[in-house]
Formats: C-alpha cells, sequence, structure tokens
DNA sequence: TCCTTTGATTGCAAAATGCAATCACTTGCT
DNA sequence: AGCAAGTGATTGCATTTTGCAATCAAAGGA
C-alpha cells in the first residue's frame, strides 16, 4: 500500500497536488534562477524558509521525481540536488505565473526583470534556459 | 492599515501567496471549464470541497479581484460568481499546470481530452478561450 | 583539540484543514 | 397560509500543517 491515493485524475487537481502549497515552487524557482543545490542556501531567500519546511519538502520533491539527490564527493555531508527533467519542465508554469504575477501584482521591478527579459526573447527564451537547466543538472546523468 | 504584507516582491512569490494552495486554482478550473457560477455548484466536483473552505476561497478571490460577486435577480438568496480580467489571466497558467500533469502524473484520460485538444490547437485555442470566457463574465461589465 | 559547517530533527504554539451539523432566509408548491 | 426544498454560508471540533527557535550527530578545518 506504497500507493497515494489522489483526490481525482484531472491533471489541473494533479499538479496542485504535488506543488499546490506556498513553499515548493518557490525551492524549484531558488535552484532554476539562483543556482541553488545545497541545503543551507535556501532559507536565505527573502521568504526565508524554514529548516523543517524545506526539509520535508526537499523529501517530496525527491520522491515525487521532480529533484535528486547525491552525496558531494568533497564533503560527506553535503548533499547536492539536481533538477530532473520533470522538474525542469515545471519553468512554464512558473514563468506563467511570474507573467501573471507582473500584470497584477505589486512586483519588486529588480526582480521581475529577469522575467520581463524571459518575456521579451518569446518562447524560445524558455526553451533556452531549460536546455541550460539540462545541461546543468542533468550533465552527466 | 489595511495592507497585507507579502513575504517578498518576487513575482513567483506573489502568485503563490494569492493561489498556492490545493483549492484555490480548483474553484476557477470549475468556473472556466464547467461553468459554475453558484455557491452550491462546486463541491459537485470530484475533490469534494467542503462549504467552509469554499467559503473562505471564495471570499478571498472576491477581495484579491479575481472574482465578483453578484446577486442573482430572480432569487435574492443566490449568488452570481464571475470572473474579472484577473481571473480570467490565470488560465494559461492552469494551462500549463495541466499539460505538465498530463506529462508526468496519472492523470484521467477523458478528464486530459480538453487539455489535449487545447494543446492541439495551439496559442489560439487559449486566447479564443479567454475570449469566450470574457463574453461570459465581463459581458455587461 | 576545538570550532565551524553540514543536512537535518525536535518541541511546541498557532494556524489551516476536513467533516458534519446547523443557520437564516427565500422560493415554490399546494 | 403553510411547509418542504433550496440558497449561501457559519459553527464546533478533531486532525493536520505551519512557523519558529533550539538542538542534533557527523564531518571538516584549524
Amino acid at each position: 500500500m506504497t500507493q497515494t491515493s489522489f483526490r481525482s485524475g484531472c491533471p489541473i487537481n494533479l499538479g496542485l497536488e504535488v506543488f499546490g502549497d506556498k513553499w515548493t515552487l518557490l525551492i524549484i524557482r531558488d535552484m532554476m534562477f539562483a543556482g541553488k543545490r545545497h541545503f543551507r542556501e535556501f532559507p536565505a531567500s527573502d521568504e526565508a524558509i524554514s529548516s523543517n519546511i524545506l526539509s520535508d519538502r526537499l523529501t517530496m520533491l525527491v520522491s515525487a521525481g521532480i529533484l535528486t539527490r547525491a552525496g558531494d564527493p568533497s564533503h560527506k555531508l553535503k548533499a547536492i540536488y539536481s533538477l530532473t527533467e520533470k522538474g525542469i519542465d515545471l519553468l512554464p508554469i512558473i514563468a506563467q505565473i511570474s507573467r501573471w504575477s507582473r500584470s497584477y501584482m505589486p512586483v519588486d521591478p529588480v526582480l521581475a526583470a529577469t522575467g520581463e527579459a524571459r518575456d521579451k526573447g518569446g518562447p524560445g527564451a524558455i526553451d533556452a534556459q531549460m536546455a541550460e537547466l539540462r545541461r546543468l543538472h542533468l550533465g552527466e546523468g
């Protein structure tokens, strides 16, 4: 009985059951845009995630197949988190959330700049960033 | 002091602070794809939202400017919820969540069909559905 | 040896969720 | 007029999740 029971088979619902909370996509954001790969890097963001929630979400994301966890060869206590293709493919969702917020919410202009540049670049800009993420995170499989 | 204090001015975060939970986007989904406009229609969905949470989210969505609430002229107790432009503009986010789930989650094929058709129609299909939602929800302002 | 860094875990208060029952009011039917 | 059904919620209460600070064991660096 290791089967998770979902509330429904609706695609919208299934996505929300995985990342429908206030923290999960911020972790993905930090990995994608700030290059964070180590546990202790995440609480440094403005939203200041606490370590218990961070630990919970990282474990969930690994078990969901969105991240992988590997040991750092140089430091035995250090873990390196990487995006999988499933994780990298969250970028279009994040880009749309960014676009929506830049239209309707009081965003910080400095933080909005990266999203504006991406929009200006068209669909090709997202594809390019996804290709770069594949290089960084799936480099040697 | 009616100002909500956000965790940060990051566009991703600001979106999550509004709809980053397991229910809000399902309500929007039901309005967009099932044409639901009345309180008692929502709990009929597979996920079976309970009335206290539904009430809380509808109030929040109205105060966030994503929905409007109007009385039904024929029934004094009946309320009609409508999407605003800000709400209609959530469709591209929902479409991306749908696309991601159809790639990576065990979606119900019947429920996935509408998303597949939308993808097959390209960006024009989303624009067309948004135009139709404007007609239905913003018809007479 | 001791101090720092690492990825967490623990304890506890506060908030959110989930579920069932109930509410005040209106409508439709007879 | 009377009464059942339908309306958008609210209430009470148990469970779960969140938020915050302190702490942990293992490893590395000096």
